[in-house]
DNA sequence: ACCGATCCGTGAACCTGATTCAAGATAGAA
DNA sequence: TTCTATCTTGAATCAGGTTCACGGATCGGT
């Protein structure tokens, strides 16, 4: 008997509908003045029946977090595939992670609000626990790629285990993201396209690791064109303005 | 009359001892915890008084920052002063903030909510344009120095301005911190002492943009020795682990 | 088709905690 | 001392997240 199976599938894709409901309703009218009656009329469900898949506000926060963090993680699995060299590829994440949150700017904002002390703590611990677990291919791929760079004779850690590389790495993405999304700092530091001062700085860091073959860091041309290669080979779905930048680059 | 200066002050003593009280809160039962009424009652005043300073709670969490950011100026100020090749006063800028944050985890936690959306946006928009200033400083310090090091020829821009350069530094910094207050992440990566990791990662960035004199990234001797000639020579009072650090370099 | 048992969905009521504001207290001026 | 302006108070209000007793649907057995 199906029937099981059937109740199962209905759950989660309400489960779903509440969590499209949810994220409409911050496109609309922003984090602050999400609540949780209004995602559950949004849905057309009352507000018991969203009680029933999450256990509370900071829950649901975490698990649309979730469902993007799979969605960014397919992402990185396009880079993992990528036929380039070692470099290219590390370089490859960086892009990913730029053309994503560029997309989903809420999505950032959500992942901020969300690994916050005071949310993360309000979230049940299955829910914290799935979210880490989401998260973990993304770490796995990095460093799986450093290995596969030292292997190659193209990276040496110098002391350093794969991981702590990936930790520089990363923590320069993150921090990136932070600052794009932070009142006003970027404007006042005349910074027109924070994510290709990113990719600078990330050819900057793997200069810094000897990470081969090693780029001119003040060839904007170069970068110009690695990016939209990248863009081009990998993420034509996530970057309409790709013609644009073409055009730029070829100028 | 000096009557209205008296009230000023004690106005401001008020607030300040607002503050105090939030943050011996906020250390005895976290900031998920944190209750105005409970900040009014131990600091022995009514709730409407909190209010009289404080346009909500999110202003009072700006406010709660704004204290710690000056705090952490006054590290930035001592490194701008300090007699040491550019290079080491842009890793010591790095130290500071080290220092700083390990010495204060609240403040990063508190500062990270405080980033978020929901609550930036449920803050009054003068202690917004307070913070900001409030932060200025810490930037200005950075881009200052950086054009020193260009006047010195230690540093070639290569295309990018100063505060490009600086964004950088700073995302490198910020992403660090994030990484370190985030569940389980440095543990998987069985990172043990993440902050000595982000010097490494900060002379590996330095290294990249070519910023003389250039360190052997290897060299953990001269990584360790160089963290304790700062911490020592500019922080004493922060580093309480000092003699600790020197044993072991020594080892 | 009918029946009881079980499960599911509902939304009004509840509860916590931020915020307000009418009333009372206080300090300065005359 | 008395009057007024200003400050302080904390009980009342309000918002919104969370619960749970109720009614209706589903299902297996007769």
């Amino acid at each position: 008997m199906g029937t099981k199976e059937r109740k199962q599938r209905q759950f989660e894709e309400r489960e779903h509908r509440f969590l499209a409901a949810a994220r409409e309703l911050i496109r609309e009218d922003g984090l602050l003045k999400l609540q949780m009656s209004r995602i559950a009329e949004r849905a057309e469900y009352a507000v018991g029946t969203l009680y029933l898949h999450f256990a509370s506000k900071e829950d649901l926060l975490l698990a649309l977090t979730i469902e993007q963090v799979r969605e960014h993680v397919e992402l990185f699995l396009r880079v993992a595939r990528w036929e380039a060299s070692s470099r290219e590829r590390m370089f490859a994440f960086g892009v990913a992670d730029m053309l994503f949150v560029r997309r989903n700017p809420e999505h950032f904002r959500i992942g901020q609000y969300v690994f916050t002390e005071v949310v993360w703590n309000a979230a049940s611990a299955e829910r914290r626990a799935e979210l880490l677990e989401a998260n973990d291919p993304i770490g796995a791929l990095v460093v799986g790629l450093i290995n596969e760079a030292v292997d190659a004779g193209d990276l040496m850690l110098r002391g350093l285990t794969a991981e702590q590389v990936s930790v520089g790495v990363w923590a320069l993405t993150i921090g990136t993201h932070n600052l794009v999304h932070a009142e006003g700092v970027m404007d006042d530091f005349n910074v027109r396209d924070p994510y290709r001062l990113f990719c600078r700085h990330l050819q900057t860091l793997l200069n810094g690791y000897g990470w081969n073959p090693l780029v001119d860091i003040a060839d904007d041309g170069a970068l110009d064109t690695l990016i939209l290669r990248v863009s081009r080979e990998l993420f034509p779905d996530l970057c309409g303005d790709c013609t644009a930048q073409a055009a730029k680059a070829a100028a």
